[in-house]
DNA sequence: GCAAAAGTGTTTCGTTTACACCCATGC
DNA sequence: GCATGGGTGTAAACGAAACACTTTTGC
């Protein structure tokens, strides 16, 4: 009994094998958390099926290259992003989900900072969609993108995947915001600041210093007035509105790496 | 511009493609718990590669059924086996997974209770193996076993999967020791049962009795001693002894279909 | 000065944990 | 009778939920 497959250079065909085989492909569902939204890439489709709908980045899967990898280069290729965190979804095998050929795909996630989105990425060719406002999507991406959310929500309440979606330096009511946003519940404002910070994923980005006169002159040299602060940073901050809001500006937090990396492996202890 | 593909009968090699495919399997993670052990059923590989090796039984996907349709179909062709509970895994794409040619597989897990084992399924063709005393596995399905066991030991914390691997009928400790087998952990026995009879799943196999003069006799005649009763129920109770054995037998439960269906939809609150 | 946003502390309540005692069975 | 396994109750401890007050900022 020999090979099961021949490859015919030159044929019209090349490829030719003893049983019929199907297409591998990936998509990508990107999130990201901006403007106080949580958000989904799209691309508009520039070939049939369904030309000139949106549908999730992707495409055939390579002989040389892992799902995963797959994954990441279409990622790479269709948005120039480099996506922090990927997780897989599932496989979507439905019989009549493509019309060229029987195609299963091999479903990601993935979850980018707003810094990380490029600005003009090919302009209207990709676009960021709010969940909750969606257009029509090509092929099953429809149900791809409800199996995203699920596991979104089903992740958030016990791994810490919601730093993800932030920028490194973030103030704890934007992250509340983010995990009500994903969670579509809301936190007593108190209850989760003191949770968060007694599970140690956080410390301040400002190192706190004690309260003598001389720390209070280099305090307000190195940030005048919070707003100018921000306007020095980033000219407009991404994602949420830090100008032209009242109330008191947030204290600066980023991530513990170290505490972060124990919570991905063991579960930790981060429960919302 | 044409199809992709064509199909030419006769041919040696009659399915032609304009750009190479892969193959696609599935495998499925057959788990029961028996004998106070959880276990996995493997099947010997009777043909190249890996041949005379142990695997999860699978096979490839066909054009015209889903990929849970084919795990199934598998299931069924090689051990015969129903389950009442089937999850998806996720794919494995290593790029030389398999020697034949590039394949990538769609692991399932799948549980079953120990009286859907079929006694003498192809003798020696298929085995159960208990968790912790794994023969070397073909292929990758040592990775799909590991991922396997996390995948259950990550469910089961949230999720009521535990009864798809119990007979119908069950004492509490019973329950408990299979949370203990799959968990690697002890519970407090008190704590557990009031926990469990809380959540509201379990209702009680014989309908409770008010303590009255009748019922005492009804009580005594239709179970005589606790060892008759069950010589009665089951030659061999397979799973748990429950012959031979001191102390004094556990009361019988069965699932409350209506919270376990509830339980199943929205997460629940039966968190181990 | 006022409204809005954010930081901090306290009281209350329910759940979980730890532990003690009693009953039923096999040997 | 004793060891083993199983059923039931209770007090202590911990964490979650509810709630009040103060500070900082924009207008």
């Amino acid at each position: 009994m020999g090979k099961n497959y021949a490859y015919v250079p030159g044929a019209e065909f090349p490829f030719q094998y003893k049983y019929e085989h199907m297409g591998v492909t990936t998509d990508c569902v990107i999130f990201t958390y901006e403007d106080r939204k949580l958000k989904v890439l799209l691309v508009r489709r520039g070939a049939e099926p369904y030309k000139g709908e949106w549908a999730f980045p992707g495409g055939f899967l390579r002989m040389d290259e892992t799902a995963e990898q797959g994954a990441l280069r279409e990622l790479r290729e269709e948005t120039a992003l480099w996506p922090s965190s990927i997780g897989q979804l599932g496989v979507f095998s439905d019989i009549d989900r493509d019309p060229r050929e029987r195609v299963i795909t091999i479903a990601w996630y993935a979850l980018v900072k707003p810094s990380e989105v490029v600005g003009g990425d090919d302009a209207d060719e990709a676009a960021w969609f709010p969940v909750d406002d969606i257009p029509p999507l090509a092929f099953d991406h429809g149900q791809i993108l409800k199996a995203a959310l699920e596991k979104l929500r089903r992740d958030i309440h016990f791994q810490p995947v919601g730093f993800d979606l932030l920028d490194d330096e973030f103030t704890i009511p934007d992250l509340q915001r983010l995990y009500e946003a994903i969670l579509g519940v809301e936190f007593d404002r108190r209850n989760f600041q003191r949770k968060i910070l007694a599970s140690g994923i956080l410390e301040e980005a400002e190192p706190v210093i004690e309260n003598d006169f001389l720390s209070q002159i280099h305090f307000s040299k190195s940030r005048p007035t919070t707003s100018a602060f921000f306007a020095m940073e980033e000219p407009v901050p991404e994602g949420m509105p830090r100008k032209g809001r009242q109330g008191r500006p947030g204290n600066l937090f980023r991530l513990n790496r170290k505490r972060y990396e124990e919570m991905k492996e063991d579960g930790g202890k981060l429960e919302f």
